[in-house]
DNA sequence: GTGATTGCAAATCTTTTGCACTAAA
DNA sequence: TTTAGTGCAAAAGATTTGCAATCAC
């Protein structure tokens, strides 16, 4: 069972990702990956790490989540100017946006069809879609 | 023609939308709504008064830009975190997002159709629903 | 007049950077 | 070793705020 062995399970993901497993490295991936999917920004992310005692400067937060998104590992979602959200789910999918809150909820991508988009201009090709339902509190 | 009388037409907008039509107002509206529908920053905005001989400090702009958009004559679109940009076109449409340049193009939302989104969560309302094709340069 | 608006500068907040130090391979 | 990675503190942006001065009505 795979997830009886999270460590290892993290330090090959790492390697996989031409990232080398330094302490800090390993100790963000396991409070990322260990759950259910998730969405955090750098600051909370920060505090989980000081919580469970691990040492970690914010800076290098950001520089972690940044290099784990780079190699596919998180998914960056905008949703918010001045602030940067990091997903779990690297897979197809969109995302409620609950406005009042700043909480971000996965909306599966299987399900969503978009047509009619236009072609890609000339000389660009399309890197992704982002589909973002804003929602507000109350009726 | 209503084109011929840009500055009553700007008058009576802002009038409608109950803003008190002020010297910065009137000539920041003048500045946005002249041409064909177009993205903005902030600062973007503060650099075209400048040249124009226009006296508005960036706080202004900033508070402008945002009480514009609360009066629906603007629509900010986030695509980036850490730079806000303001569409003077409000009406139904996307964006295609050149992520290399930063550049916006609209998407026409007519041509547009997104199937299989599910209800919004008990007790929200779906405020608006973005669709954000990130592009980049080259093959 | 009187209350809404503005300008300015300072404050805030998030994110990035430079560089000496530390640790992985 | 040798080179990548880290911490810290400082810098960099973008945006907001506080408050006295100014303007629209």
């Amino acid at each position: 069972m795979t997830s009886s062995r999270p460590y290892a399970n993290i330090l090959s993901r790492l390697r996989d990702a031409g990232l080398r497993p330094t302490r800090q490295r390993l100790a963000l991936a396991k409070l990322l990956f260990r759950g259910a999917p998730r969405h955090v920004t750098a600051e909370e992310l920060h505090n989980e790490a000081m919580a469970a005692k691990v040492r970690v400067s914010l800076a290098t937060v950001y520089n972690t989540l940044h290099q784990f998104t780079a190699a596919n590992l998180l998914r960056e979602v905008i949703v918010d100017s001045g602030r940067s959200y990091f997903d779990t789910n690297t897979e197809d999918h969109h995302h409620f946006y609950h406005a009042d809150s700043g909480r971000l909820e996965d909306i599966r991508g299987a399900g969503v069809t978009l047509t009619g988009l236009p072609e890609p201009p000339e000389g660009t090709r399309m890197e992704r879609v982002d589909v973002i339902v804003r929602l507000r509190d109350g009726l």
